[in-house]
DNA sequence: CACCCGTGGAC
DNA sequence: TGTCCAAGGGT
């Protein structure tokens, strides 16, 4: 393309713009930038020396685990509320645990959560190592979470490597290799990028970068303060990166769930075992959940006397890796119409239960309005 | 390494 | 409407 003579072109590019390093670039346009967030000590403070409460840090990314930050806010509020120190919540019940976690998803992190404040208080002195190692020996802390905590809580150089920042580096260095064959080279590539100065708050820089400008579609590149580094950018595909592996069609499993209610509309729930698909938390009785659609129409109790169920319609839900269609049913009945490992929760405190999402739609189903507030 | 593990929002 | 995806970890 031929250019006629433009004033930018004829200007010096000043010292600063084509001598400092991305990460410098990358540190400045953070200080710019940056997010505000609950759980973070933005910049002025934290170039005057302040460091975040690991407590926090800690709690934050566990929740932000394939969670999105707008999801995280009101549970890390609520956490700090009930539990203001890790010792506070190594020392909770772990029912009113799984009760606050409810609705987040991913539960088996809700349960490490709470091994991990105990190791912490009782193996550590209630003070979270400072160190990748020691971080990621605790339970439900794995390589991202131990690198982010170092560096973010305790300044570590260690080299943070998450979902942006994979996106960040596959595209400054247009890496063809698909995820996640090709996380050990990114690995490499940011360690080599990480300054030894503000090392967390360029772990926090790639991360923003990563979720406002260098996004997955539309990448805002015009923006970025490192697109003269970014071979993505020159070759005019970022969005190509990372690039990924075809996914598995997703099955569909059928089941059948039954709300039962007493004369005073108290709900028969019972307790998941702490295993597998949505362990440790509550949920109605139910079939199992297979991919037969004509299978699982028996209910998976006993009882004196056998109720008329109702049938309420189905709902749909979908996991990870299935879809579930669940059959939802409904009876009242007496007390001893139903003989199984569980209990009758009162309809004022059903909502402040361990249910998952789908439990609650299927209790919605039947019982129409029974979670809506009543303020 | 491949698979399991939730949920809600954006396009 | 379907698809993708979000600060991953455990096994």
């Amino acid at each position: 393309m031929q250019r006629s003579t433009s004033t930018a072109e004829a200007l010096p590019l000043p010292d600063s713009l084509s001598t400092q390093s991305p990460a410098a670039l990358l540190l400045d346009w953070y200080d710019r930038s940056h997010r505000v967030l609950p759980w973070r000590i933005t910049p002025p403070m934290a170039k005057a020396g302040k460091r975040p409460d690991p407590y926090h840090i800690w709690l934050s990314e566990v929740m932000l685990q394939q969670t999105t930050v707008q999801a995280v806010k009101a549970y890390f509020a609520k956490f700090l509320t009930l539990w203001p120190t890790v010792g506070d919540l190594a020392a909770a019940d772990t029912e009113e645990v799984m009760k606050a976690w409810a609705g987040l998803g991913y539960y088996a992190r809700a349960r490490n959560l709470k091994k991990c404040a105990e190791a912490v208080a009782s193996q550590h002195g209630g003070c979270f190592p400072d160190t990748e190692e020691g971080l990621k020996a605790l339970p439900g802390i794995g390589d991202y979470t131990a690198a982010a905590i170092a560096a973010i809580a305790f300044n570590r150089q260690s080299a943070v490597l998450d979902g942006n920042v994979e996106r960040v580096i596959s595209r400054l260095y247009r890496v063809e290799t698909p995820v996640p064959a090709a996380r050990p080279e990114m690995r490499r590539l940011v360690a080599a990028m990480t300054p030894a100065d503000r090392p967390g708050d360029f772990a926090q820089a790639m991360m923003d970068l990563g979720s406002t400008i260098c996004t997955p579609r539309r990448p805002v590149c015009a923006l970025c303060p490192i697109n003269a580094d970014c071979r993505a950018f020159a070759a005019g595909d970022p969005e190509r990166f990372p690039v990924k592996l075809a996914k598995k069609a997703k099955p569909v499993r059928y089941g059948t769930a039954y709300v039962a209610t007493d004369a005073a509309g108290a709900v028969y729930l019972c307790k998941r075992g702490d295993k597998g698909l949505l362990g440790g938390m509550t949920e109605v009785p139910g079939t199992d959940w297979t991919t037969d659609p004509g299978q699982n129409q028996t209910p998976p109790f006993a009882g004196k006397t056998t109720p008329l169920w109702r049938d309420c319609g189905g709902i749909v839900h979908v996991f990870t890796h299935f879809e579930l269609r669940l059959a939802v049913r409904h009876a009242e009945v007496e007390r001893d119409a139903i003989v199984a490992n569980g209990w009758w929760e009162p309809r004022e405190t059903l909502a402040a239960q361990a249910l998952p999402t789908v439990m609650k739609k299927a209790i919605e189903k039947a019982l129409p309005g029974c979670f809506a507030k009543t303020s």
